[in-house]
DNA sequence: TAAGATAAGAGGGACAT
DNA sequence: ATGTCAGTCTTATCTTA
């Protein structure tokens, strides 16, 4: 059941035996065979701008920048241009000109005359640069310019500040497709506390009349696992660890990337991998408690026996 | 040095007042 | 609206193997 939902690439750089694999989930790339993760797929969907053809190349039409949710104006500003001549090229009488002049005027200022226009210019500006921080596939972006300027409509932004309900957007953009990224993440990158991202995460939550699946921990694992380079074997070992766990109502409440966390290091600790949990703690966000508390949780009520260093078995 | 134990504190949900 | 309570997670420190 694991990776049916995984499409098989291309052979791995760096071992070179297994097919490197794309986790459809999280967009991560990795190999099969050693767990080596080449990069976090980024989509850039950008209109197409290559003709391979006469026909083509003729049908093209120019039509200017992509249109898009994450710019103030969505890319459609038309700004008057001081060349004072008409669509033929013949120069305005000196009327039309004092007319052009005073719209010209309107025209610039009407770009960032609405506050919320100042707002979302400032809000959208930051998002492109969470887009590269955080490695965030246009489509998230997308979906977090729309939650932004459904947030804006409610006046929900009001009062605070641009940066927390942005991160909040993004958060919940990231939620809502399955991105794997945490509240630390995105607040650590916008550079806030937070705190203030989750405030606006819930107040966004209830506001806007969203429902937001619980996150599966069992996505949370392939990001852990590339991140702490663990092999595969460990990953799918954990993964019966983690069904056997939410059968067992011991997973609700309990932040899943502690639960990920733990049935991996669960996981390298029956395959003898000799991981340490600060190694996976880092590489899940959490702390090493956390990971002990799971894990302790885990072994108790699946009754794993875990092998000791001299090789025999004992029941925890 | 890694792992385990313990305690204090923060933040938020549920519930009652 | 405000306060209390149980539960979770984090930070910090100490002990153990």
């Amino acid at each position: 059941m694991v990776f049916q939902d995984y499409d098989i690439d291309r052979r791995c750089a760096r071992c070179g035996k297994g097919a490197m694999v794309t986790d459809s989930s999280t967009g991560e790339r990795f190999c099969g065979e050693c767990g080596f993760v080449i990069n976090e797929r980024i989509d850039d969907s950008g209109p197409e701008r290559r003709a391979f053809s006469k026909e083509e190349h003729e049908d093209r039409t120019r039509t200017g920048g992509p249109s898009s949710l994450a710019i103030h104006d969505m890319g459609l500003a038309t700004i008057i241009g001081h060349d004072d001549r008409d669509a033929t090229g013949k120069p305005l009488s000196a009327s039309m000109k004092s007319t052009i002049k005073r719209l010209r005027t309107w025209d610039s200022r009407s770009q960032v005359q609405a506050s919320q226009e100042r707002n979302f210019r400032q809000a959208f500006g930051d998002l492109g640069r969470m887009k590269d921080k955080l490695a965030l596939s246009d489509s998230v972006v997308e979906k977090t310019a729309y939650i932004y300027r459904k947030a804006a409509e409610k006046n929900l932004a009001r009062g605070r500040s641009i940066s927390g309900m942005m991160a909040a957007s993004i958060y919940l953009a990231c939620r809502d497709t399955g991105t794997p990224r945490t509240l630390n993440d995105v607040a650590r990158q916008i550079n806030i506390k937070r705190k203030d991202v989750s405030r606006c995460y819930r107040l966004l939550l209830k506001e806007l009349d969203l429902t937001m699946p619980v996150v599966d921990p069992i996505k949370c694992m392939s990001r852990i696992s590339s991140q702490a380079k663990l092999s595969e074997k460990v990953k799918r070992y954990a993964l019966t660890i983690l069904e056997d766990a939410s059968t067992m109502e011991i997973t609700a409440g309990k932040d899943p990337m502690g639960l990920a966390a733990a049935a991996l290091y669960l996981s390298c600790v029956i395959n003898k991998e000799g991981v340490t949990q600060k190694v996976i703690a880092m590489a899940a966000g959490v702390t090493e408690v956390t990971i002990r508390n799971r894990y302790k949780g885990l072994r108790e009520l699946l009754d794993i026996k875990v092998p000791t260093k001299t090789g025999v078995m004992q029941i925890q």
